[in-house]
DNA sequence: GCGCCCATGTAACTAGTTACATGATTCA
DNA sequence: TGAATCATGTAACTAGTTACATGGGCGC
């Protein structure tokens, strides 16, 4: 019965960059990873807790001195060695769940103007993705380090891709279902 | 409190188009939306009884006079409006999380091979995955209702898309890399 | 008689989300 | 003084997976 959960790979992988309290973690995921992961306390607080049980963590409180003490995690050593064999690991095959796919895989109950609009709202979210992405690509370009900013411009990519063909899928499918 | 569980779209859509058994939707989800959306007995048979409760679908013994008797089930007047409603209704904001990108993201503990072979492997995942869908594509290229075929296309269309990006995106990734 | 497919279902589990409770500090 | 942010955590819930138990019919 392995552990699937790969939140607890996240968590450990922040942990690797710098030692981390819960509150940390999840500002991370809001603002480097939310593109592709997300996490919230429900799930950062007891996975903590569990990944110090396990001896992959240990924690210590640290009072700043401004602001309320803190509970900081660091990687232990074989907390290190469990997250590196994930990250060599081949990834589990995932589960696509695409709503939008079933909306159209039923689509034959609604009208051609309704599919339409519903394709063309799905168009005006992604074009407000990649807009914030560029943004974000913007942000990047200005740090130097190349190694640094590699994992960024990688996902990013990603990300972009992802919008502009879901886009293009889009207007093909707006052509087609008008063609009918 | 709205339910956020899509599964329950996914069997009352598949009620839509002719009464079912859960054997039945399993099967339909394995074969027709396995590229997008999947589901398991264990997920199946509470909801259907669920559905049942709720007087969005009924069930009625069915003894087929070959094999065992199915308990098979219909979707009500009620079943329909509920579907219909959430066919039309906006996708909710869906959560991302990609393996792939997380691992990306953590590259920096990689060396340059390391990171190139699991682009590779991604790659020929994905150029398996394109295999697969050209030739789902060839089969139903032979079904001549354009709009019953729609939907199929459609679908199809994305996953193609998808892969086609993905392959580009690693391809791009490995020259980056290979560039530091 | 054996293995495969049809068919239903549950129990135990893992995963993930939301909402809430609490309280300190900082800054306008 | 009141709003925002820092900070931790739990309870209750929804969602989804895996493994197992059971048994009939069909074809070889």
């Amino acid at each position: 019965m392995p552990k699937e959960n790969k939140s607890r790979y996240a968590i450990l992988g922040l942990l690797s960059f710098m030692p981390c309290s819960g509150y940390d973690i999840k500002k991370m995921t809001d603002n480097s990873l939310k593109f592709f992961w997300s996490e919230n306390y429900g799930h950062i607080y007891p996975l903590l807790k569990e990944l110090e049980e396990e001896g992959l963590a240990d924690s210590k409180k640290v009072d700043s001195g401004k602001g309320p003490s803190k509970n900081v995690f660091s990687l232990t050593a074989k907390g290190k060695k469990v997250f590196e064999s994930w990250l060599k690991s081949a990834e589990s095959r995932q589960r696509y769940r695409i709503e939008i796919l079933l909306k159209m895989f039923f689509s034959s109950h609604l009208s051609v103007k309704e599919i339409v609009a519903k394709l063309e709202a799905h168009i005006c979210e992604q074009e407000e993705l990649l807009e914030e992405y560029k943004k974000v690509e913007a942000e990047f370009a200005e740090i130097p380090q190349k190694r640094y900013r590699l994992s960024a411009v990688i996902t990013l990519d990603y990300g972009k891709r992802h919008a502009q063909m879901v886009i293009q899928w889009a207007r093909e499918c707006i052509k087609t279902v008008n063609s009918l």
